[in-house]
DNA sequence: ACCTGAACACCGTTCAAGT
DNA sequence: ACCTGAACACCGTTCAAGT
């Protein structure tokens, strides 16, 4: 990679980081590379396709959300750790709008750019479930990719304005119906 | 209306429904005008927005829920009318593609041409959620605009194709956190 | 009263031409 | 090896001109 080429890559993540801020996971290919002060077909050379975009700008954190999953892997008791994570990965998709979308339908399509990280979040998540299964606390007949969609649904949920004020609340009642012991779920401890 | 304003209104209608049912909430409109052997400018006149078109695509069957809502608060059991309705809600998003994702907006939205219908469609599910409230069957700490966010987003995930094959199954975790009863929740009828 | 073509300002993709 | 401007085929919005 030449010097300039570096120069450029990196510059256009940083700005690419601002305008999908602003504008969410749809934000104009265009204004990305206007406002880098860089011709468009170099965004498009560095980036084929948004989703390699999204790739690099998301790379760090998805493998940070990866190593939280193998740390909380020995921490106690297992069906905390599983709500710990899926609480850093609902923070995560909140950290620019639209982007579990990305991830939904990267992981079905193995060609994405984004498909392997998406396939990594979801396999660190199953970890944790299988180990509160092991134990109980979690529900036995839901897999990786049924946590990967719940997550996913309930990140996007709370990227829609409307919803976003109700996402603290809710959380409760979605991983209570994750749990069996309903730690989360005031009413059912309220009957036991 | 005049006779050939009447004719393209209802053929614009006619024809949105086949482009949606191929492309989905964000087809083109320019597309559907084209199809429609109209002026697209004349499209946009009958539908100022794509919400507006929506609405009229939409209204028959959105009329049609909550009339099945009013019918179903009549019937017992009151959590079981509930889960019906939250089922019918669900094939109803799955017609077309996306529209969740207009409701949910129009729902935060009162400028948007599809608000009324979303109001009307969160406090035809709110009533029955109350009745089961009443009864002591769904959880107390919720209320209408959260049913319609956990309805909303579980619509949104079975229209992505890698996760809609879990639809049938999912479903019975999300009602399951909804009620209290476990009814719809095998594992925790297994630990009574 | 209703329709239409055209202009406008966007978008992502591609590629020949430049350094 | 890397960048760029321009062309292409789209999109939604608007409006003067037609019937």
């Amino acid at each position: 990679m030449r010097a300039d080429a570096r120069k450029n890559y990196d510059h256009l993540i940083a700005v690419a980081r601002d305008v999908v801020t602003e504008h969410g996971a749809d934000a104009s290919m265009r204004d990305i590379a206007r406002r880098a002060d860089v011709g468009l077909a170099t965004l498009f050379r560095h980036f084929p396709t948004r989703e390699a975009l999204f790739e690099a700008l998301l790379r760090m954190k998805v493998d940070e959300l990866i190593q939280q999953a193998v740390e909380l892997e020995t921490s106690n008791p297992p069906d905390e750790a599983l709500v710990s994570w899926f609480r850093e990965g609902v923070a995560f998709v909140r950290t620019y709008n639209g982007i579990c979308a990305l991830f939904a339908t990267a992981h079905a399509d193995p060609d994405s750019a984004l498909h392997a990280s998406s396939t990594a979040l979801r396999s660190a998540g199953a970890r944790l479930l299988v180990r509160a299964q092991a134990e109980g606390t979690a529900r036995a007949d839901i897999d990786g990719v049924d946590l990967f969609a719940l997550m996913s649904a309930f990140g996007w949920l709370v990227g829609q304005p409307g919803f976003a004020p109700r996402g603290d609340h809710l959380f409760h009642v979605i991983t209570g119906a994750i749990l069996t012991n309903g730690s989360s779920n005031d009413v059912k401890k309220a009957a036991f």
